[in-house]
Formats: C-alpha cells, structure tokens, sequence
DNA sequence: CGCGTCCTTGAACCGCGTCAAGCCAGGTGG
DNA sequence: CCACCTGGCTTGACGCGGTTCAAGGACGCG
C-alpha cells in the first residue's frame, strides 16, 4: 500500500498528466486533484449516475461494466495504473457504466472544470486523451467484432489475452487473477460454460487454473486459437 | 450532387472545424484539405491499410466494418454528414478497419502532420474531437453489451433504431436505407435469420419492408422491444 | 465441525446458424 | 417480346452449440 502523493513525486511514467502537461500545470494539478484508496471490490463509479471528472488510476486495478437486463453483468473493459476511468461526462450526463476496483487502488480524481482548464492550457494533454480514447474506440469496436463471430473457447482465450495484456504489460508474469465471475462477463458468457473451457484449456496444458486465478502457460498455444480473427490477409 | 466547396463555404454546421477553429485555420484547413467523391459502394479507407489522416464526411453516408474469419463482416458504426472517419493512426499505423460509402458521398481529408498543427493551434477543436471519440466509446461500450445480451429479433431492432438515429437525426423521415446484408451485419447475424425478423416485424406492423429499405412505422412499438437494455432502474 | 460461497460437471432444452430450395425483379440477348 | 439468367430476398428443415438448471464437490471461515 502506497501513500497518496503528489504528482510531482507520482512515479506512474505513463500518466497523461506528468507526459502531457507543462511542470506549471503538472503542479496545479496535484494541488487540485483527490486521491481516493478503493479497497478490492469498492465501486469506483456507480452505473447511471453523473460523471463529475476525470479518474486517474495510480496504482491498482479495475474493471469498468455496463449491467444488462436481468442483472446480467458485461465487463467492457480492463485498466491498471496510468489509465483513465469516467469517458467525458460534460454537464452531468448520466450514462451506464459503472466502475470497481479488482485489487486495492489509489486513484486520482480530477473534477470537470479543473480538467478543462487544463485541456485549453495544454494541446499536447488534449491531444494525447484523444489518442488515449481513440486506441480505446479500436479495441471495442475489434471487441464488437470478436463477440459476434467467436465461439465460447475463443472469447474465453480473447478475454484471458487481453486481461494478461493489460494486467501483466511491465511485470513478467501470466497470472490473470479474476473470479469466475468477473471473468464469465469480460468473456461474454455464463460461468457454468467458462468453467468448462477452463477445464478444457488446462487439459489441453495451456493453463493453470486455481481458484480466483489463472495463470498462461503457453502464450504460443492459447495465441493460436484467437489467431485467425487477429491476422491480417 | 454538390461542388467541391471550401471550409469557408461549407454549410455542415456541426462539422468539427468550424466548428472548433478559430478563422485563421478555417482557412489554413480548407486549403490544406482534399475533397474526393466516393461513388455508393465504394472504399473511402481499406482495412489493413496506414491511416494517414483525418476523413470528415460532407455529405452523404458511410458504413464503417472489419471483416473476420471466413470474410464475415461486422459493421461497427455508421457516420453521416459532419461525421469523422479514420481513427488517430499515427505512425501509419495498421488496424483492420475499413469505410465504405453507402451513398454518393463528399469527404474531406486532412492529412496527419496538417492535422497535428491544428491540433496545437486550436485547443477547443482537439478537445472537440476528444469528445467526439469519448461520445463513440460510450456508444460502442453500450454495443458490446447489448450483442452479449440481445436475443436476435432485441439485436435487430436495436440496429434499425441506431441507423435511424444516425441516418435520420435532422431529417423527419423514418426510412432507412441499407440492403439485408448490411443490415444483417450491422446487427450482428446472418442474412437468412434477419430476413425471418423483419417479416415478423412486419406482421406485427412495426416496420415497412422493401427491398434495399426498412421504414419504421411505430417508433415506440420498436422502443419498447429494446427498452429494457437502457433503461435505468 | 458445520455452514456458506465459489466452482465444476452433468443432463436437457432450444435458439440460432447453416444449408438448400424456391421466389421475385431486373437485365440481357436471341 | 419473351425466355433465360442472375442476384438478392424469403422460408423451411435440421443439427449443433450454448444456455439453463440442478446436484455435487472443494475450500475457507466462524
């Protein structure tokens, strides 16, 4: 557990804010911003209420959903330190998409005025949340792409890649740790018909699976199976 | 069919430039920008081709798609009139994301380095365009969920309602203009199924069904298929 | 030790995709 | 002017994959 710093001391390389913006802004924002720890499991953002700022995760997970009919639960989306929590939500728009942390979190906030102070005070910091949303838009429209053409197994492999990806970019580790659960809904489907894929792809000696985590033991093997949908002709 | 027309010139309200830039790189960008005609049918960008820059749509309509195993398209998007086309690829990077118009369309493209200058001299157009893709990711956010949860008739009415949205946001007519494939793709199923529904639709006296075209006939009976997906309790 | 929670596995059902045949309209050529 | 062909659309029959439901097992906690 780390404490709540300033920007100035933040060692999050990759935060919009120490990259973007000019050492003036880098300090206002320190001033100005809430840190906030979310204990593994707290709601970070709540489904349908007003969106009041911008989320900068300092350390820690999240997963960001959207819940359907029935209670039933879509994860939309991974994020890990550096990335950013609360698509614009200029003049309190409502909008479904809830937020929680998956491991214990520092997070930065950011309220709406302050943000777009910054914005008009510093181009390359707009210019590189636009990058940062448009990469975003990419994956969900290749994801929209994946839910409607994969069979089960390869939205459980997607989904597992694409957890490792975010999860393990800078560590050397495959070790994915998500519930069941949380890993049915990133993959897009029940838990009864994940386990049974787990079970399959641990046979098949692709992974180790334990209880709340799983862990890649051929990248190769699990790569295949996606492949198809990723090549490019 | 309309003239190649400067940024000056140019009645598209909404379009990004004008509607964020200051005067002086109005006319910077009208010079810089190059306007081509795409003919209905035709490719405005391949996939699996460098992006080099930024396409706005002056008018006319265009499907935004990425094609999948066994040359299964999925169409992730529609744009019309003030509409932008092509991701930030920087760096000429490569994603499998292609534009085709699906009527006679003026589009405007500006390159990468031109647009990077826009972007540092006018904050409100890069916050702008920031917007405009964090208005896209919700959308698209909002789709994976509803293809993970919709039954296919819920996914078929949704896509008719969407391209409606898009399609006739400021015109008062309820016609949308797509063949079966297009629409089976944006929906996310195969032709055969979306046929059996639109008769369905039909019987029930929600839609007109011709060739090439769906009208709706009953916006709310259409609503109330999908409402439960947005509804917020 | 017993209870609750999470995970696994089996069995049955059914929605949807696939395949194929038939239909209709428009275009072409004899 | 009609016969034919082609391509998009519709409809039926069938089978598979995936969801659902339920029972049983593993593990952690009080």
């Amino acid at each position: 557990m780390r404490k709540v710093i300033s920007c100035i001391d933040c060692e999050v390389s990759e935060c919009m804010v120490k990259k973007f913006c000019n050492s003036e802004w880098v300090e206002k924002i320190s001033e100005g911003k809430q840190t906030v720890f979310y204990k593994s499991g707290q709601h970070i953002v709540y489904e349908n209420n007003p969106v009041m700022g911008l989320y900068f995760i300092q350390s820690g997970k999240a997963k960001i959903f959207s819940t359907g009919i029935y209670g039933k639960t879509q994860v939309v989306r991974l994020t890990k330190a550096s990335d950013i929590i609360g698509h614009r939500g200029f003049g309190g728009e409502l909008y479904p998409i809830g937020a929680v942390a998956v491991e214990n979190s520092y997070i930065c906030f950011v309220d709406n005025d302050f943000i777009y102070k910054a914005f008009m005070a510093n181009p390359k910091f707009t210019f590189g949340l636009m990058m940062y949303y448009s990469k975003e838009l990419r994956n969900s429209e290749a994801k929209i792409k994946n839910l409607a053409q994969m069979n089960v197994k390869e939205k459980v492999v997607d989904a597992i890649l694409y957890a490792d990806s975010v999860f393990n970019e800078d560590n050397n580790s495959k070790v994915i740790t998500l519930n069941r659960k949380d890993l049915a809904d990133l993959s897009g489907i029940n838990a009864a018909q994940l386990s049974r894929i787990l079970s399959e792809l641990k046979s098949e000696n692709l992974l180790r699976v334990e209880i709340n985590e799983v862990e890649i033991l051929n990248s190769e093997g699990m790569q295949a199976i996606v492949d198809p949908f990723y090549k490019t002709y």
